[in-house]
DNA sequence: CCCCCGTCAGCTGGT
DNA sequence: CTGACGGGGG
């Protein structure tokens, strides 16, 4: 074993023993900035070391993102002094056919679904050229199958549909039991719903999400000579983000594990945060129950982030109920508390945060190293102004990513439709632009006929008049593909159908200002995704679908990500980041925890890892900041702070809006008492209303500061009292929800 | 069939 | 305030 290799030298104790675990399955419960990427990528490095083929070992991660890192690094230690871009070289080959034989196969869950199948799907009778149906193709059927069904939409939206169909797949039940179990009464609908959808599929050839997970299931139980082929291939497991995989995926892990040689899951039930599309982190905190002769190795030492911030970070996520109690150790001593600011609305929020970047930078940290979070994608608008205004350059991560821009998806559905002409989606989406004189109706007639006659739809299709040239076309570049790689082939058919020479017309249009300028962005768009074809390698039709599948399947943006660029992004999407100073805004209830998940003590719970998630990206510093007003759907808004504030400790935050009562050292400043004074805190008033000589004018609100008392309200458990704050004016607190001081 | 315009509802989160 | 949808005229 060559454990002289600086990979293995780095590693702590308990990361030497997952990476040299050998025989039984391994959960490795691997807590934030544990250097849990650094072990699994030691694990692999050290199968490749003991002989094993690359091509054995599989590694399944959460994101793509995730997936290209990881083969980066291995990449690198495996050739640690060559040419550092032979290390991006190998990285970028994935999905390509033609990738490094020496670096096993990483990738998502989707992914490799995707690729099982293509490569066996024609036993459960799918098409090899299958195009993959994204969410809004997914709504765009149902929306169909509603108006034929005649559904009300308005009280049953697609997106609805969508998502049960989704949950029934994952739980691998059928929809009307999903619907059964959701409490919803229209179960019957539901399961002629979910029927006509699944036939909507099949006449397309069309799979969606979860059907990449759930086929593959269904494929590897009913062919045992499939799952035999896959097992002899796939010797050494490894499952990333193990806390948040869905039933399905679960299913998909238990089969491959089974039968391999090694298989490992890593996970961190504290940062389970996707619960509410079917993820949940039982599969892991019941591992070793499932596993005889399994071992459980904790990664407990905190590389990442400063003690400062880990000690807010853990006794926020200490007020979780549902989570194994576990020790945290910071490697990295001292360091700033985080701090806490309120301002008057989300402009002044984002202007600070502006402000506070600029000075990060200014003193010297990276712009990439700094990050904004929030809850929701609509926050990011006031951030963006903002920081755009001091020309500070950023990068949204996840939004509207690069292939769900219009111009892409309609450049998209013309591969996906010359690719497979019965995709009924992709032809309704590239019949918009530039215009064909065919429409809805023409379609449906169309449809009617291929049913009535019993052929495919496009065989009905391509008796329509307008779309003659279309199939001609159509024909005359299936017979060049194959010598065509996928850029080739991609501008090709752009050009050809007539859509490059419409954009290009539409983008010289004087006058109309807005349109003109938007169809400028739109040709801009698709000329980047010509772009990213070029990287695509193989020929003819193979190499076209993997760049399909590749372009389907990636949230990410496109092209370079700019390299002096502030991060903005969802919290969702800052797991498994880090960065040296974090923002997180908005933390008010509603948005933190969001308002559709205070119902549900479980889901609260979620939304506090969520927040612990956002904590735990933070090497130096991190900035807390709430608003007062929150403008939405064009009006202001009173907020309330998150209640998840109130599980900080006030000694280990920083209070720095001048503008509120500076709270005395050791007082409760979000409820807690500091050491060394003795603060009397009372959930219960101590006072009767009867008595109104008794009851204290002023209290002291963890986040309000002082204030008077005015009134009082209720009884018990729904006593409210009505006070006036210096800067947020009149306030109906209810009593036993806050902690707060009643002084004299 | 297409385009324009008025009305109305809407903002979790992501592969 | 923004986007989606439905109705009516071209």
């Amino acid at each position: 074993m060559m454990l002289s290799d600086p990979i293995f030298t780095t590693l702590d104790p308990d990361q030497r023993r997952a990476v040299l675990h050998d025989g039984g399955p391994l959960l490795l419960v691997a807590g934030a900035g544990s250097g849990k990427t650094r072990a699994i990528v030691a694990r692999i490095v050290r199968l490749l070391r003991d002989g094993v083929p690359a091509r054995s070992i599989l590694g399944i991660t959460f994101t793509n993102r995730a997936a290209g890192e990881m083969r980066e690094r291995v990449a690198k230690a495996l050739v640690p002094d060559g040419d550092p871009s032979a290390g991006d070289a190998v990285a970028r080959s994935f999905p390509g056919t033609s990738r490094a034989a020496h670096v096993p196969w990483l990738g998502t869950f989707h992914a490799f679904g995707a690729i099982l199948l293509r490569r066996h799907g024609d036993r459960i009778g799918l098409s090899r050229r299958f195009v993959i149906y994204d969410t809004r193709d997914q709504h765009d059927v149902l929306k169909r199958i509603l108006k034929d069904l005649n559904v009300d939409e308005k009280k049953f939206p697609p997106a609805k549909f969508g998502w049960l169909i989704e949950r029934a797949k994952r739980d691998g039940v059928s929809v009307e039991q999903a619907a059964l179990s959701a409490g919803w009464r229209v179960v019957t609908t539901a399961g002629q719903v979910g029927k006509a959808y699944d036939d909507a599929l099949a006449e397309a050839g069309a799979v969606d999400f979860t059907d990449l997970i759930r086929l593959p299931v269904t494929l590897l139980r009913g062919a045992p000579d499939v799952l035999a082929a896959v097992r002899s291939e796939v010797r050494h497991l490894l499952v990333d983000e193990f806390q948040d995989v869905d039933g399905a995926q679960a299913e998909l892990t238990e089969l491959l594990a089974q039968g391999a040689d090694s298989f490992c899951a890593v996970g961190d039930e504290d940062q389970s945060i996707y619960g509410w599309r079917g993820a949940s982190a039982a599969p892991m905190l019941s591992f070793e129950g499932r596993h005889p002769g399994s071992k459980v190795i904790h990664l407990s030492t905190n590389y990442r982030s400063r003690a400062a911030i880990l000690s807010v970070a853990g006794a926020l996520i200490a007020k979780n109920r549902s989570r194994r109690e576990k020790k945290i150790t910071p490697a990295r001593e001292g360091g700033e508390r985080p701090s806490m600011s309120v301002y008057a609305d989300q402009e002044a929020e984002a202007q600070e945060v502006a402000a506070a970047v600029a000075r990060e930078i200014r003193a010297g940290v990276a712009p990439t190293e700094i990050a904004v979070f929030y809850r929701v994608n609509a926050q990011s608008r006031a951030v963006e102004d903002a920081l755009r205004m001091l020309r500070i350059p950023y990068v949204l991560r996840g939004a509207l990513s690069f292939y769900e821009r219009a111009a892409v998806r309609d450049a998209v559905s013309y591969l996906k439709w010359f690719l497979h002409p019965d995709d009924a989606v992709s032809l309704k989406r590239l019949l918009k632009f530039p215009r064909r004189g065919v429409g809805e109706v023409t379609l449906e007639k169309s449809r009617a006929a291929a049913r009535r006659e019993g052929i495919p739809p496009s065989g009905a299709l391509s008796r329509i008049p307008n779309l003659a040239p279309l199939f001609s076309f159509r024909a005359l570049w299936l017979a060049e593909l194959p010598q065509m790689s996928p850029a080739e082939a991609l501008h090709a058919l752009l050009s050809g159908a007539g859509y490059l020479d419409a954009l290009e017309a539409s983008a010289r249009e004087p006058g109309e200002g807005r349109e003109g300028a938007g169809r400028e962005e739109d040709l801009e768009h698709v000329r980047e995704l010509l772009r990213v074809a070029e990287a695509f390698t193989g020929e003819g039709e193979d190499g076209l679908l993997e760049f399909l599948e590749k372009v389907t399947l990636a949230a990410e943006e496109a092209g370079v990500e700019e390299s002096k660029a502030v991060r903005l992004m969802t919290l969702h999407n800052a797991k498994g980041l880090e960065f040296d100073v974090v923002f997180l805004v908005g933390l008010e209830d509603g948005l933190l925890p969001h308002s559709r998940s205070v119902d549900s003590p479980h889901e609260i719970e979620e939304e506090r890892r969520l927040f612990y998630v956002g904590l735990t990206r933070a090497r130096e510093r991190v900035f807390l900041s709430l608003v007062r007003r929150r403008n939405l759907f064009g009006s202001y808004r009173d907020t309330v702070p998150s209640r998840f504030l109130y599980d900080l400790p006030a000694s280990l935050v920083r209070r720095t809006d001048g503008a509120l009562p500076e709270s005395p050292p050791g007082r409760g400043l979000f409820g807690g008492a500091g050491p060394g004074h003795r603060v009397t805190v009372h959930r219960e008033p101590r006072y009767e209303e009867e008595n109104p000589s008794a009851r204290p004018r002023k209290v002291r609100h963890p986040v309000f500061g002082e204030g008077q008392v005015e009134s009082v309200q209720g009884e018990g458990k729904d006593q409210k009292i009505i006070a006036r704050f210096p800067v947020y004016g009149l306030k109906k607190i209810l009593v036993r929800a806050v902690e707060m001081e009643f002084l004299d």
